[in-house]
DNA sequence: TCTTGTGAACTCGTTCACAGCA
DNA sequence: TGCTGTGAACGAGTTCACAAGA
């Protein structure tokens, strides 16, 4: 058979197939057909060897000596990945962060579609964002309900997005990306994803600092 | 000595370490003296004896039998992460998602500061966002100069964010956070922080559609 | 006695090297 | 011959358990 195996597959892993997902649309686009694990996972920016294992957690998918057929995998990883029926999510809190989710083209085509966009100022509610009309945040268990959403994205300010968070979870949400600066606490079998943007600059301002400091040293070393 | 050790901290750890920054500010604010590695470990939303360990790193910094000093710690932090001086960045691409990294007073509380904001849509030049004003992506490299930038957020579409990248490091640029939907491909001695908001998404509908699946596998199995 | 600091064990993910097969 | 698929070696990071010390 060429169904899954029974073995779980690692979040990391789980993470960039869906980036050779992306990666392959872009070649399907170009009309290439076949590619190697090489070529793919220098798109991808992986090490060869670590895409064909990753590949190999659904099975056998390529042909030995000539590579991996484009639209056969293109179909395989968007089944492992459930992205062939889009799905349902709500998003709370349309500041700029929100409304830039909201804005971007690249979810529908992920599978995902925001069936509620949620804000607690009125003067926001109307606004249409990414063909979706804001609406007030008491409408957040109605939405959840209506559409038997499990998946939410917080982008409120932090001083509540724990409320939002329990009132999502308490509607059903069981799947929530946080982007507010606060660890959400959920009960169990309540998925949580925190992202924060500003970690991401400071691991790397941490990095570049640490480059100047090398230099520095190296010129003192120097005559 | 409380000076660091010679010890390379993982990027994990630093990572970390900017967290639980965070949450020490928030104690500082609300007049909170000390606090133990329990209690800040479950604010930061993870593990006390990681959190003693990620500490270490820094060598001891806190109390045996008592805990943490609020204010000391908080000082030793910003020490390590270099968050005494403000640090120059360049943003390019002032579309939604730039726009609401632009406006985001984190940063600048966070010892960032965006001294230029760029986009090639002459329609966007001149908005000012977060009290800067939007230059053409021609500026780029005089920016880069005038600044010393070593560190520059990429948010550009997809198409033109190789580009971008290749101009930035030829001006000096050695440490990007990319959010554009590519692998860039940067010389040595080039860092590149690649951030996929889609693929957060992706992950997290994995794991929710797992869920169901257990969910049904378990419904099935009931009488 | 309480909490920190940390070596040691362990788990997880990555990389390597080569067997398997068109 | 060339590239995939994968067990095995390796390394990084996390967790544990306890010694050290206020």
């Amino acid at each position: 058979m060429s169904e899954p195996r029974n073995r779980v597959i690692p979040e990391t892993t789980v993470a960039r197939l869906a980036v050779y997902l992306r990666v392959l649309n872009g070649l399907a686009e170009s009309g290439r057909t076949s590619v190697s694990s090489g070529e793919l996972a220098s798109a991808a920016g992986v090490n060869p060897a670590g895409l064909r294992k990753d590949l190999s957690y659904l099975g056998p998918c390529g042909v030995r000596g000539v590579g991996y057929a484009v639209p056969a995998l293109r179909e395989r990883l968007a089944r492992a990945l459930g992205v062939e029926q889009a799905r349902s999510c709500v998003l709370v809190g349309m500041g700029n962060l929100g409304s830039a989710l909201a804005g971007y083209a690249g979810f529908g085509s992920r599978g995902f579609s925001f069936v509620g966009l949620l804000d607690a100022d009125p003067t926001r509610v109307g606004d249409v964002v990414g063909g979706t009309a804001v609406r007030p945040v008491d409408d957040l268990e109605d939405v959840v309900a209506a559409h038997g959403v499990t998946i939410a994205v917080v982008t409120t300010p932090a001083a509540v997005a724990q409320a939002v968070c329990d009132r999502l979870v308490a509607a059903g949400v069981r799947s929530i990306v946080n982007f507010a600066p606060v660890a959400l606490v959920v009960p169990g079998g309540v998925d949580v994803r925190q992202v924060d943007l500003s970690v991401e600059l400071q691991v790397l301002a941490f990095l570049d600092r640490q480059k100047g400091v090398d230099v520095q040293t190296e010129q003192v070393a120097l005559p």
